[in-house]
DNA sequence: GAATATTGGTTCTATTATCGAACCACTTAG
DNA sequence: CTAAGTGGTTCGATAATAGAACCAATATTC
């Protein structure tokens, strides 16, 4: 059993989005459906413990240092800084382009750690947007991996919220197998307009999905002719990558996915 | 009022740090001094929301991929990849030596961002990393900006739990002067052995202080006359980075020092 | 290999912390 | 001046929590 009241604190930080970093405690409440009392209560928890904090000039609550803090614990542990930071940052001096890792979570796909390239025109998305796995090849490339029912599911979620994106669930769970077959996927323009990526699976022990890494830059440039000529600079790379990931996966969530089939 | 539930949950976050990121259930209920199934509960609902994870081969929980989610947003407001990463990027390639940027958070200052120098031998210290104000350059430029009753207290402290440290509370104390009327602080295998810093203070609209801004790196080539000659490197920045933290600075954990007075 | 002491996890009820309507004091808009 | 915002507070009915006692499983001990 999991604590109500927690869970009801964890929800107002939730709120607190690359796109809406900012909140008024009215407009919070209101936003949440819970009585203001309690998201203040929340909030000036979460306040003096350096999670939030309520600036003075705007009046509104904002994510605090605290959090700084926790992500550098994540990162460290999963040498990041120490050992995928440097690959990832050869493979973009190699190709010239952005270098992206993705992780599962839950049933999303979170960009978490990007490494940009140094040409003028190049792919600079923002470490931790999350968004579903049928849109993109960073995303992809991870849901062909999973099993076929949650493939299923997902991708049937993806036809009735995004049709524009999702025309037709069968034709994309055609293209799902044939990513499979490959073991890489190519995608332009769909996360980002005018954004290409190249992207291979990452597996733990080379069973399942953890994520994936890719490569992205602008669709002019990366066309699936280049898109595969530098395909090999990141599959170079898998062991290591795989051989991390194994031991720093973050199996527990993925588990809940899994359990959820039955 | 804070809630009492809330709040023991974060005092379970707060217990995964870089020296100790991972916990046993038993283990962590002992140290929090908590009943195991609170702790349990707490961890639950922390898991479920992504903020922590259970390891399947350790056993053990660990910070999840949640927390890089909103310390990006952290980031990205405080303009740190856009605006603060240049111009620490440059005093870096400038100098030669890695940059650090120290913010003040409680009674304690915070590594918030390093940016490393290439060299072979250089500061590679970890992001995050939190200690008392009364040790290094970094940390003692911002303390001797602190009202004065602070800084006696602060320096009070450290005399009682790190004699080593601070052998004389009032030597430090004219330390501190010396260092206010300089307006930057040198110092030499205080934090971590064998590195050395310079550091200049940032301020909210030139009043209070927000944290420090530092060059740091090995001793035997970061002397103090080679310190004073890289100064103006550090010094040319700060109007910028003044009028950046002004807008984003963390106001109310650091009112709460300062009413702390009364 | 039986005994012991761990581990993570669960159950249940007396107790306690939480919730939320109603309430400030203050600012802004009309 | 009123009306509708804002953040913040109070207090009693109520619902969620705490924690002892309990598993089942694994490690350790002898």
């Amino acid at each position: 059993m999991s604590s109500k009241t927690v869970d009801k604190a964890l929800q107002v930080l939730d709120m607190f989005t690359l796109k809406h970093p900012k909140w008024g405690l009215r407009e919070l409440s209101r936003e949440l459906d819970m009585s203001h009392t309690i998201v203040h209560r929340m909030l000036t928890t979460l306040e003096e413990r350096g999670y939030v904090y309520r600036s003075v000039d705007t009046q509104k609550y904002e994510l605090g240092i605290k959090l700084l803090e926790l992500s550098n614990v994540v990162e460290q542990h999963f040498q990041i800084s120490e050992i995928i930071h440097p690959i990832m940052h050869k493979i973009a001096s190699e190709t010239g382009e952005s270098v992206v890792m993705t992780l599962l979570d839950n049933e999303e796909g979170v960009f978490s750690k990007i490494v940009e390239s140094s040409q003028q025109v190049r792919f600079a998305g923002s470490v931790g947007r999350r968004s579903p796995l049928y849109i993109g090849a960073s995303h992809k490339v991870i849901l062909c991996h999973l099993p076929k029912d949650v493939q299923r599911r997902i991708v049937r979620q993806g036809a009735e919220t995004h049709p524009d994106l999702v025309p037709s669930a069968d034709a994309l769970l055609q293209r799902l197998e044939e990513i499979d077959r490959n073991r890489w996927a190519y995608s332009a323009g769909e996360t980002i307009s005018d954004v290409a990526a190249v992207s291979i699976p990452l597996f733990d022990y080379g069973h399942k999905v953890l994520g994936s890494l890719s490569i992205a830059g602008p669709s002019y440039r990366l066309t699936e002719e280049v898109a595969q000529e530098i395909l090999p600079n990141l599959e170079r790379h898998r062991p290591e990558l795989d051989s991390i990931l194994s031991k720093v996966c973050f199996p527990t969530r993925r588990n809940f996915l899994l359990e959820s089939l039955h």
